[in-house]
DNA sequence: ACGTTGATTTAAAACGTTTGCAATTTTCGC
DNA sequence: GCGAAAATTGCAAACGTTTTAAATCAACGT
């Protein structure tokens, strides 16, 4: 094995050629002989040279890494999404070479600290922001500071332009009203969040726009809200519609989760899915095939959508474009054993 | 809002001080006068100065960054792996204000020069590797190269010394054949993987010893073999297992995900779970709460893991000590539905 | 042989920080 | 008040790269 070469000067030298040769060489540049060019290019292969990010990005001002901020998780949630996202996120920069930088909010920070902080250290060129809250400091910030990023998630003040892709969960919502209201179904239950996240607000906006648009004042909608994080307020959020004096035949959930456990508190409550009640959820997580009668959902394809932002985000970095990349991705319908009819009159 | 200071220099001059005293005052050196120090600190919180990170690490030799290569997944398959391990580590390293980077691996590349290039860039002080093989070249890069890391999982190659953190399946698979055994099984199945990772021999021998161990020679144990990623050939290998002369009346599973395939056969088979046969995963992956009649599995905590892993990491780091670290994670039994006593006689 | 042009290469500055060493200021014993 | 020691601050080099501006070289027409 031969003696590594770590920087250019010792390149340099073992050519017996100038550093700015060798790194002109090294990037192609035109006005370098042709014939130096290769030899360079070979001996930097031999030698397993590969250029100082630091200096590289001391120097040029671009340091080649997109930044995200971990979103911070309860001790024990489990879910798929960042995983998938950072998947996904990977297969969007990897063409331009450009690395992923996660940075962890410590307890007691501020995730806009941290924010701040992958930004104004340079360490990034541009960063990705998820889970979009209504009113949200960090696209404040990243605006106000002129800093490259995509979000995944709108705001509702539309009157912010900034580069977002959405998954259109307004859309999927409506479609999931039309499809149940020709089964047949009237009183609806919806099952929210009490967090102020955007997408809570597109999503059932996009059914209350489907129903008004059905114009059948015959239909009824329910609501239960309870906090994301809090097992047992949902269980009771959730029972208090399934126990109500009038039960709603059809339960649409914000996603997934909130979905299967509208299942089990309905099997629980002795119901059976989908003859007494139809279920349908949101973003098609694993669990969702296995749970009986198997959850019908939209699928959110987060892994392609984070793949995505990512070109999306090279695009912004490179090009600076003048008007705002947006792209609203429109969910699959998953279509399981959870729905059907809805119960004639009485069983 | 006041002019953002983004150099030393700038904030040097700002306060009437040379650049050196600003850069130990924010060091917090005890030879810069304390009242200096406050005066310094206090004008660096004002202006919202962050140093450079591009520069520091070109001077100091350490980038403050974590690399990790992100594994190469099929299309479209979903796991929480990443997902947990990156929030774990994320969790072990922002006590120290270090990031992690994450790089992936363009079509054609191999994960080895990607790991390569992160190591050489000088991107990162230390990385992560997980999914160890059999023939790791990964594991023989890092030492030949004296790189600090810490590797998920263990090579069955013992002589070879490095950081590492591991989930004892061995324990575990003992652990479930002892419980099995006690109920009355004497008829094994495993289902197994055949690409070459160690933790497939890890858990098989485990399995094997706790058999010799109780040194019945009445046990008997068939092993099915599948591509991981083979969904039909998976598929068949169970199907062989489950529609034997003499089946099986309980089945461990490498993991959660193919002792939901078994589940999801034994059903179409027409078993009823546990009566007719017992089910045991490993991982507890969220789906197995929810398959019925509930997966009985060990939990492999990767998201703690990962924050040790982490831990470990920045002391290998930070210490560079001479032994290396290592530690073997016990995961706990998961007791749900899937597992009972063996089948009597006849059924 | 000699300027002239075009092709090719190089010296040196710059990026923003840390740090060894030296310079300056303060403190204190006498 | 004076000198020495202690406390505090500053100069300048270094990290490895890119890039501007300038130097060198080869070739060519005359």
């Amino acid at each position: 094995m031969p003696a590594r070469i770590t920087t250019l000067k010792e390149l340099a030298t073992q050519l017996d050629l100038s550093i700015t040769t060798v790194s002109r060489a090294l990037a192609g540049h035109q006005q370098i002989a042709l014939k130096t060019r290769e030899r360079v290019a070979e001996a930097a292969r031999q030698a397993g040279y590969v250029p100082n990010t630091a200096a590289r990005t001391l120097v040029s001002g671009r340091s080649g890494f997109v930044g995200m901020v971990l979103p911070i998780r309860a001790p024990n949630l489990v879910d798929s999404f960042l995983g998938e996202f950072v998947t996904g996120l990977g297969e969007g920069l990897v063409s331009h070479g450009t690395d992923l930088i996660l940075a962890a909010v410590a307890q007691g920070q501020s995730e806009l600290s941290v924010l701040r902080h992958v930004v104004e250290s340079g360490r990034a060129d541009g960063v990705v922001v998820t889970r979009i809250a209504e009113v949200d400091e960090r696209l404040a910030y990243l605006r106000e500071r002129n800093f490259p990023f995509v979000a995944h998630g709108r705001l509702l003040d539309t009157d912010f332009a900034y580069n977002w892709l959405d998954t259109d969960g307004a859309h999927a919502f409506g479609e999931a009203f039309d499809m149940l209201y020709d089964l047949g179904h009237r009183h609806f239950g919806l099952v929210t969040i009490s967090e102020p996240m955007t997408f809570r607000h597109l999503r059932q906006d996009g059914l209350a726009a489907a129903i008004t648009r059905r114009g059948d004042p015959s239909v009824r909608l329910d609501v239960a809200t309870a906090p994301r994080f809090d097992r047992g307020a949902r269980i009771q959020a959730i029972n208090r519609l399934l126990h109500a004096a009038k039960r709603p035949t059809a339960i649409v959930a914000l996603f997934d989760e909130l979905a299967l456990s509208v299942m089990e508190e309905a099997a629980r409550a002795g119901l059976t899915i989908p003859r007494d009640l139809s279920v349908i959820g949101f973003d098609n997580i694993a669990a969702s095939a296995y749970a009986p009668p198997g959850l019908t959902t939209f699928d959110a394809s987060i892994r392609q959508c984070a793949r995505e932002i990512g070109e999306m985000l090279l695009t912004v970095i490179g090009e600076r474009p003048a008007a705002p990349l947006t792209r609203l991705v429109r969910p699959t319908f998953v279509s399981r054993a959870s729905h059907g009819p809805a119960p004639t009159g009485k069983n």
